[in-house]
DNA sequence: TATTGTTATACTCTATAACTATA
DNA sequence: TATAGTTATAGAGTATAACAATA
């Protein structure tokens, strides 16, 4: 089909560049959320926080980036009803954050939007067991985005 | 080895919030990038670049950005003498794209760094059956994702 | 003194609107 | 008049450095 695919070695090729592809799909989860009016870093914040608040520094480091970044997000969600700001009585330096009742059903939508765009572009493949191979990368992506979290913590 | 042998009423949960595993996995790219001093729109032009010049409408169009975003990205690019622009004889209103020497090697290095990023993430999987589901999940999007644009291509 | 988070500031990526050059 | 791309400008997300409040 491209030429990539007719060459005969071309299978440590498909490896080396499939770091392009995961790229392209985060653009493709961009477009999803943009419909939702929500960035993937503030996707990434919502998806934190549900389950539980989390306070400021546990935010910085699940999202892997710095304190004023953390502030810069949240002030956008906040702003729009989606996250509430908490004091910590145990420590009154720390800020709690929970996702609040609008925030949970934008959560939702959220992930509906962007499965939904997914769904679709899966769908391109025909082939239903493609499509499920497709999916069930994901989910290993998953549990080893959370192995290998686990084992950076512990490391550290 | 399909999605719904392991937990039998599981399935739509963890359908549903796969965007999310996306969008992480979208910000290890990110990482693994940065340690080439790359971000990701500068990523995606630069394997978009790879086989074959494009003219910035092109450009845009395959990035799902606005003509100026192209001209923003590319200016880093071509500070860095990554890519070079290139007058269209043909019609001169158009601006091609090339990626230099330089910029072929930093994209080599991007691929190498982003994807020892993923191998590093998949090992944590302990498992090398479920780290070549993940491996093989990427390689099905790549697919879909080539015939989700021909799709959109042709229905424009 | 050390730690937590915010403010000040700057750079990149994104957009819309207005503009230039060319067709 | 229409099209390709850039410039002007603004907003979001990122960073570093400096600061305030608290431990």
């Amino acid at each position: 089909m491209t030429l990539k695919e007719s060459r005969p070695d071309a299978a440590p090729d498909e490896c080396r560049t499939l770091g392009r592809t995961a790229a392209w799909l985060a653009k493709q989860v961009e477009l999803g959320l943009a419909s939702v009016d929500l960035s993937l870093p503030q996707y990434r914040v919502l998806g934190f926080l549900d389950g539980s608040p989390a306070v400021s520094s546990d935010l910085a480091e699940r999202l892997a980036v710095r304190p004023p970044s953390v502030t810069a997000v949240v002030d956008g969600l906040v702003a729009r009803g989606l996250v509430e700001r908490r004091d910590v009585v145990a420590d009154r330096r720390q800020v709690d954050h929970v996702l609040t009742r609008t925030g949970r059903r934008a959560l939702d939508d959220a992930d509906a939007a962007v499965s939904a765009r997914l769904r679709d572009i899966a769908s391109c493949l025909g082939d239903d067991l493609e499509s499920e191979r497709a999916f069930g990368g994901l989910l290993a992506w998953r549990k080893a985005l959370r192995a290998y979290r686990l084992a950076q913590g512990t490391a550290r």
